[in-house]
DNA sequence: TATTGTTATACTCTATAACTATA
DNA sequence: TATAGTTATAGAGTATAACAATA
């Protein structure tokens, strides 16, 4: 049995187990932020601009109660606020209150301090190898998020 | 505020939502074996020896109940036998069935496969860079299963 | 007493569907 | 009727702790 017949070998294997490493270690640096990596997602979105909750769903990928749920908790933290539309009353538009602004950059300035935590071990090559295929990869499978 | 500004530039995030979307699509292609991703770990590891379950706990990096339960499902499909040891009737060796072994081919073929599909829009430098990086990253993160 | 494995329980994350209010 | 958002509920996946059998 040569090493590229075991399924642990496998790319899509050793993406997903790193995937859930690099999620865990986030989630251990945002905690005293009072934040988890969905949050995360949630205010990099809130950024670019100020949508109703399910436009805010379709762009993270996950479902409506989903982001109810995630605003009710950001709301509580005094990271965003609803506003209520005087056009469309059954709309809210969720927009980043100051806090949020500041969470939203501590929240990067974290996710690029663990990257290079992450990459350490790699060369500068790698590193802008790496980076270029997954922009590409997460471009080609349509990813959310990005 | 440039794109390295951005949280979800990070290789955190990204390798995140990729690996969440590789394990996705490796779960549809193994349902019609009767396998969710997990059982596929275990089979890689009992390809390699017919360890204790707390060792097979170890070694995939999960409770040790999770793996009884893997187990339970895995021996109902026939794929792996627990053999109670005379020396120690404490413990239960876990070995691949005849089943098993065939599953655990067809798994690896398919986590191959899914490779190539993933990556298909990569060129071949840029593949072989990411294999190189994602081995180096595993071991240098201690990540299980591999 | 310590260890192997099992069971019970609980927690997180997610989706679907029923519901409320507005349109 | 249809849509924006909310709530209720259920399922997958995980871990911890109490437990049984054996050492």
């Amino acid at each position: 049995m040569s090493a590229e017949d075991t399924f642990t070998s496998s790319f899509a294997f050793q993406v997903g187990k790193l995937g859930q490493f690099a999620t865990d270690r986030f989630a251990e640096r945002v905690a005293p932020l009072g934040l988890r990596p969905r949050h995360c997602g949630v205010l990099g979105v809130l950024r670019a601009g100020q949508p109703a909750q399910l436009d805010l769903a379709s762009a993270l990928g996950v479902s409506n109660s989903v982001v109810v749920n995630m605003l009710d908790e950001l709301e509580e933290l005094g990271a965003v606020r609803r506003v209520r539309e005087t056009e469309d009353r059954r709309r809210q538009r969720v927009e980043l209150t100051a806090l949020g602004r500041t969470l939203a950059r501590k929240a990067t300035r974290l996710a690029h301090e663990l990257d290079r935590d992450l990459l350490a071990s790699l060369d500068d090559a790698q590193t802008a190898t790496l980076r270029d295929a997954f922009r590409a990869l997460a471009k080609e499978h349509g990813l959310p998020g990005g």
